[in-house]
DNA sequence: GTGGTTGATGAGACCGCGTCTCATCAACGT
DNA sequence: ACGTTGATGAGACGCGGTCTCATCAACCAC
């Protein structure tokens, strides 16, 4: 048991989803944030680097995750096999109940530039994890690179499909879409 | 003839990068910059949308030229064809008198976060403005954003290579670039 | 239990970013 | 000579983000 409330974290990211979804990003303050949760700014900062963190925080276990993956692959794994390995590792994080909170959180980060900016930087950083696990398995630099661009795409193509209530679980469809992806890519010309 | 020096965006964009390689992205002030520029801190803002964007601002300008490569490329082209002639469009960009600039904007960008976001956030749009021409010309949404990844990690390699002085022209080492990310993707297993 | 420690929180000052409004003024046309 | 145009300066304003100090509930040692 906690002194305090011990879920200030997620009550932050709550209020602020709702505040964004409610009234805008822009015209959503901080303070507002905090209060919604029953807490002050200083709190708010104390939880997340900054006012765009607050969504995006819960993605920062991802790139561990998908390392992890890559490291554990049995010998002699190609390129996306690794890769495959890495995308299983991560499917737990994706259960049930978390698909409309996905959709949700999709939708706002999607109407305001900042965010999708915050987006594509969250993004380059688990292609670098992945690509930097890859390279660790001895795959050379330029198609740990392209492995790694694929499979974060596959992760995101999965994710979208997921959070919009296609019935397989969500490891099925990163499945696909990274088979999907080396096909179109191989018939590339 | 203009009636005020017609060069404040480039002297606030030289300001900028000398202050910031100088004292750093923190510790360096919009205000800062614009007096350097011998201009004010409302000026600064007209003409930058905010304080990143006087180092991303020469950028917008690649989009329209990828895309206008793809559209004046041959009728039968292959996704990689239209990729290619984007690139040798946008190639006229890049003078031999602006690779020491752009060393300096690579080194300046790497040294701190935000700017390293903001990149992301551009290739990201480039990704997308070539994907779009891609499928204007009827290729598929998949080959289509695969070909476009392509294209703009072939840019951006290329251009780290141009600024680091290696004697080909960026039209030449974008090509071998494009050429060497194809065949790393064919043979992805 | 008394007292000290720990650690999350609140309060509030502070500075820079970014926006906005209004005034200024050089070049241009009439 | 006069009005117009458009880039600029001046300065107020709100919010993001940092920092310091005070508070206070839970825990521990004795």
């Amino acid at each position: 048991m906690a002194r305090w409330e011990p879920d200030s974290r997620m009550r932050l990211v709550r209020a602020a989803i709702d505040l964004f979804a409610e009234q805008g990003y822009d015209e959503t303050t901080v303070a507002e944030i905090a209060a919604r949760a029953g807490l002050t700014k200083a709190t708010f900062f104390r939880q997340f680097r900054d006012k765009r963190e607050v969504l995006f925080a819960g993605q920062d276990a991802h790139s561990t995750l998908l390392a992890e993956g890559v490291a554990a692959a049995p010998d002699g794994a190609t390129p996306l096999e690794l890769v495959a390995a890495a995308l299983d590792a991560v499917t737990a994080s994706f259960v049930e109940e978390q698909r409309a909170f996905g959709a949700r959180l999709r939708a706002v980060v999607a109407s305001h530039d900042e965010l999708v900016e915050r987006d594509a930087f969250k993004r380059a950083g688990l292609a670098g994890a992945l690509r930097a696990a890859l390279r660790e398995r001895g795959i050379a630099d330029t198609p740990a690179g392209l492995a790694a661009e694929l499979g974060v795409e596959a992760f995101h193509r999965a994710f979208a499909r997921w959070c919009d209530g296609e019935p397989e679980d969500y490891g099925t469809l990163a499945r696909a879409e990274l088979d999907a992806l080396h096909a179109a890519a191989a018939a590339l010309r």
